[in-house]
DNA sequence: GGAGAAATTAACCCGTTGGATAAATACTGT
DNA sequence: ACAGTATTTATCCAACGGGTTAATTTCTCC
């Protein structure tokens, strides 16, 4: 009671708190899934007491469900800052089929999330009024690289955007959220800097050769195939 | 007391017993995952008193175990009937993916299986000793398939035969594993008759495309595309 | 400088759940 | 027919886990 002011238990911050809470719980349902998750856990890694959870986002389903539409949220955002439309087509598609490679690498917790989410069968997406909105300018922005590339003789096939963007996405999402069994029962590390190398090689050659139809080309490795003898590399 | 034997409260079944077991754990993991999965449900469902689990199986960890060899043990068995060491390699590659798209629509709870386990980080698998073992043929015989079709002329590129099935798997498993968080944010049913069948359309497509580099006649669904315009199709 | 609201802590509640113990019942071989 | 073993049922329980209640502390505005 001197003139020292009493150090302060602790201070106001609900802004901060908020964040705390939804990245701690980000990774706690990344980490175990929704069942596995543990509340406790969550208010422990966000430095917080349980209550605030409840205070500030409310209980475990919506909690998850507030983890989940960040998580699309910054994707789609991300996404947008991809300006394909001032790309060749099949640059266009090249840049896309990085980008969701780097950003699954990037964010597993977004993959987890969405495993965990489908093991679900969306049961709390489907309740989120956000989500829904924020994918058809996504999809545009694909139709028409793919329309672009028609017309301008680079792609042989109209393909339809959504499927081309699930193949897109499929391919990545699979390798990466399944790496830890693949990697078991294929007997080798499928995350070493030269597997994902080759992976990303591999599947930009399999889209830009099946749209473009000059597979030869693209998958090679070295120089250009002979008339008949194919070129061996291990993509 | 009378001469009518009197019934008997229960029968002894050990094999059977055990096998409701693995089929109501099987169910319930994969309806549930490993966390959400409630042994007393397991065995509800199995018609059983819960303490056989633990007196036939194991506990929890070690039935969920079983249940996964018992799930990889099914599909590298039926896969090994697939005989596609007889048929020309684009056909073969062909009847790999329909059949592993066929076998993943028939088998839901496999697919719910591995994505449990890979959110688990394959802690499970990683102690099985059966299952890495089942692995290598089955890549043989992919290998042997690639190589035909380079032989042949068939195939322009000599695949890395692990890559090539993990790209074919990934198309159908993503779709089908993602489904349900697909169809919300596209705001189309995934799953209806015209959108599998297009779905395996597409994949076919894309992946012979790439491997033969005859994209358009493989894509096309009405007449062959004449020179610069594409055949205009919704896979 | 103090009253009222906002934010946070501390402690508790109570149904659930994996697992264990012990007793009962059905078989099997002799 | 009966002893011994394999299989199954009937209970129990301690720990856990989501959620709640109530008290405490900090901040804001007058």
């Amino acid at each position: 009671m001197a003139k020292a002011k009493r150090t302060l238990k602790w201070q106001r911050d609900p802004e901060g708190m908020r964040l705390r809470i939804l990245e701690a719980a980000k990774q706690e349902f990344s980490a175990h899934g929704l069942a596995g998750a543990r509340v406790d856990r969550i208010a422990a890694k966000a430095g917080a007491n349980k209550r605030m959870l409840y205070y500030h986002v409310g209980n475990k389903d919506e909690l998850y469900l507030a983890v989940l539409e960040g998580a699309y949220d910054k994707i789609r955002s991300e996404e947008r800052g991809l300006d394909l439309e001032h790309l060749d087509p099949p640059e266009a598609i090249r840049r896309l089929i990085e980008f969701t490679w780097n950003y699954f690498l990037r964010n597993p917790e977004f993959l987890s999330l969405l495993q965990t989410e489908n093991l679900a069968r969306a049961k709390h997406l489907k309740k989120s009024t956000k989500v829904k909105s924020m994918h058809s300018p996504f999809v545009e922005m694909i139709r028409t690289v793919v329309r672009r590339g028609v017309d301008s003789g680079d792609f042989q096939v109209a393909v339809d955007p959504v499927q081309l963007y699930i193949s897109i996405a499929a391919l990545s999402f699979f390798y990466l959220s399944n790496s830890a069994t693949l990697s078991v029962i294929f007997g080798r590390d499928l995350l070493d800097k030269k597997a994902k190398d080759e992976r990303l090689a591999h599947m930009v050659g399999l889209v830009l050769a099946a749209l473009t139809g000059r597979s030869a080309e693209l998958f090679k490795i070295g120089k250009a195939p002979t008339s008949r003898a194919a070129v061996v590399q291990t993509v």
